[in-house]
DNA sequence: AACGAAACATAACGCGTGTTATACAAAAGA
DNA sequence: TCTTTTGTATAACACGCGTTATGTTTCGTT
């Protein structure tokens, strides 16, 4: 057997760079060649490693899942429910330079959704997993006494995801974005006025003084 | 001068021909050749009388905004203004076939948005005219009597239109589409939630009862 | 040292696209 | 009737795409 070379590990190289490659130029600008040469190898190589554009970008997808799954799972962990939905809500927002080009790479996903079967599919686990994520993060807020006992999960979550992603698309697709302050304003009030939560929450700087573990990230800025 | 033809009128075939097949088969499908072929000619005739294809895709997007903005107006006019906001925001779901079809035609638009700066000036624009509809439909509602007069307007209206873009995404993109009912139970919950409407609205067939013009056509169902 | 398979590069194929060129048909004006 | 101009069809072009075919290098194995 000649020429060691992980296997596995130059995988994963392509699968960045497609990844990379979507972000920056949206899913038709992620051809074949393009990756391979974001890669620094040419189609050839990877032709060797991913058979078809499709299982390419499916495993591209994975590869971009298992990055943002390990903020959100750190955020769903803090001690304070109702601060961990607010973080992992917050993660969600297109609010800097590379959280867009997240959003721009699920963008191209689901504009791909309509055209393979293979796409569409991974495309709805996807979702299911985010909506199942969302009503956990409600669910525990719930049974940690911080909503009201009577808060219609299911709901909740389908609302709060639908306006994640409408906030996404104002912001890479209107023409009219949002500033990452008015969308986290947008969060904050959809969780008040929804969840109707039965405490103070979002240490406003002067207020504040809760006792719990704060200090919560107050992510990018502008 | 030869050949009497309606250019305008043949202008228009094209343009319908155009928007059909975009809701059928999205903005990929929407060829030079396929809209020919869906106009009854070949692409010789329709080069005729469009000479690019974003010209065309901008010229379709305003033939298919005439058609939605009658049925709004006329929602938008209705005596409850509370109705009125709420029958217009049941106007823009993705309901039933041709709704979604819109929506199948809206979404192409923004995916086009990311490659052309003409499409993309037009995205904006009927965003914009979008955005200020709700807030001038909140506005009304509100001048009326029927809502708080500290509600915030800019931000609801940003917050419903965005509610409903993920609607639509959900539905048409996720794999887990909203049933019709599930997408008005969560308009219907935003405006009581978010607005915090100072009187009953939505006659639930028992109740009702209100002086007002009522009898608003509940629209689609399922 | 010689072999051979894996890793990679280069180039071609087939297809569909927007666009352009060209040929023909038809009807109004002379 | 003949010309001229518009409407429409057909065909070709150049390009970029995914994919495939064919070399060429590299390096363990024997």
């Amino acid at each position: 057997m000649p020429k060691k070379v992980d296997h596995k590990l130059r995988r994963e190289a392509f699968m960045a760079a497609a990844y990379r490659m979507i972000k920056k130029r949206g899913i038709s600008g992620a051809t074949f060649r393009a990756v391979a040469k974001e890669a620094g190898y040419t189609t050839g190589a990877l032709v060797h490693y991913v058979d078809s554009m499709d299982k390419l970008l499916v495993e591209a997808s994975e590869f971009s899942a298992r990055e943002v799954r390990a903020d959100m799972e750190k955020a769903e962990n803090l001690p304070d429910k109702l601060e961990a939905l607010r973080q992992v809500l917050y993660l969600a927002l297109p609010s800097d330079e590379d959280k867009r080009g997240n959003w721009n790479f699920f963008l191209g996903f689901w504009e791909r959704s309509a055209l393979s079967a293979d796409v569409r599919h991974l495309t709805h686990l996807r979702y299911v997993e985010w909506l199942k994520r969302t009503a956990r993060l409600i669910r525990n807020a719930r049974n940690a006494g911080d909503l009201p006992k009577d808060v219609d999960i299911k709901k909740a979550s389908r609302a709060c995801v639908a306006l994640i992603d409408g906030i996404a698309t104002q912001t890479l697709r209107s023409g009219s974005p949002l500033t990452p302050k008015a969308q986290r304003e947008l969060i904050d009030a959809w969780i008040a006025l929804w969840l109707k939560p039965l405490r103070k929450f979002g240490a406003k700087r002067a207020t504040a003084r809760r006792g719990k573990g704060d200090g919560a990230a107050h992510a990018a800025h502008s």
